[in-house]
DNA sequence: AGAATAGTGTCTCTCAGACATTATTTG
DNA sequence: CAAATAATGTCTGAGAGACACTATTCT
């Protein structure tokens, strides 16, 4: 064990201009998700929010552990353990990215090492089904949103369209977000900005198989 | 890095005698979730597997990856990462227990180390989790069952009685298992078996939230 | 015959999904 | 007033959940 690496890599999604984005760090042929060695004295999740730091501006507004890899020697001969994690960050939240690293839509992503490619769609595959069963989609967007730009982001990370009258009925109903004040004016009717309700349940039981 | 030690813990699931036991190995003091260090040219999921075979006649009719942890460093100073593993043993496929460890059942568990015990609890709550939306409760049973014997697999990893005759329909429709002409003969009128069917869809799709 | 377990059908109510028009603002 | 986007209600069909009796075997 004593070649033996301990990694912590993180896939950031973000949205922007209609697209779900992740942030990537360039290498001398292609690109990597972002990793860093765990050091001596740091948790897990300690060494994934000090990446993120170099990385980002601001905090993520969501992180979850993934899945451990065991990534065999390479060329290097180096064994390395990879704790994966992924990162929601909000809108307009997004800068320092120049220099360490490019976003790039999901959908059209560089040339990536295969284990990187396998870390990327297993993420991709985790914040779907999260945003299925629970609230985490509202960690995409700005404190205050309209219906439409939820409604969005919903359609954009699923990769299908959603029925306007549907969707409002049901996340109204679900009493996990509440009005404001406030109004968002752009080139139509001016749209009502809502907020997430941090006490709402934001988990629901999964449809059972055969309960 | 230098004194960091890598391991990986299998809770090792069964059912027995109307109740979910989990194997125990003991310490000094109290009992612990079995586990061992990675060895140098090993995958984490060969190490699980050779970790379940120094304590199982039979090899895990399932094996998931649950989760990595930082233990900081305890009396030891030894720093040690853990990836968590949970298995599923098929009924009447447990043997070797007796000696390196005990079955507990879940609910009545002898005293254990905090970390153990935090192991223990998430893996419970990922396989009830799983259960629910995929059809790896077959994983406990023989390969031939009858549906009173799976109704009760749920019943005994839920929690909860489930009512025969919605657990019949629903079962049958999901067209998950198929008829056997065995039969099997007990106190009462003799039940029919049936078997997984391997082509199975084995997966549903969740509620979702807000489509 | 009695005990034990297997096996079967119906009704109701909730909720997902399809669908089109009116309302409010800006330029 | 035209363009753009916000906001709103109804109907239908599928499926979850509650519920009680008959069938078959063994002793």
């Amino acid at each position: 064990m004593s070649t033996l690496r301990l990694l912590v890599s993180v896939v950031v999604f973000r949205l922007h201009e209609e697209t779900l984005q992740v942030l990537l760090c360039p290498s001398l042929q292609d690109w990597f998700v972002p990793l860093t060695e765990v050091s001596a004295s740091e948790s897990l999740e300690e060494t994934a929010q000090r990446l993120l730091a170099t990385l980002l501006d601001k905090r993520p507004s969501y992180l979850e552990q993934l899945y451990t890899y065991y990534d065999s020697p390479e060329k290097t001969g180096q064994a390395a353990v990879r704790v994966t994690y992924y990162a929601l960050i909000p809108v307009q939240a997004n800068a320092r990215a120049e220099g360490v690293g490019r976003w790039y839509i999901v959908h059209a992503l560089p040339d990536l090492p295969p284990r990187c490619r396998e870390v990327l769609s297993y993420a991709l595959r985790r914040l779907r089904y999260k945003l299925e069963y629970s609230a985490v989609g509202f960690q995409l967007l700005p404190e205050e949103f309209t219906l439409s730009e939820l409604q969005h982001t919903y359609e954009i990370i699923l990769g299908e369209r959603l029925d306007k009258r549907n969707f409002r009925r049901r996340i109204l109903q679900a009493e996990i977000i509440e009005e404001t004040t406030h109004r968002r004016c752009g080139e139509g009717r001016p749209a009502r900005l809502y907020r997430y309700r941090p006490d709402a349940v934001a988990e629901i039981k999964a449809r059972r198989l055969f309960p």
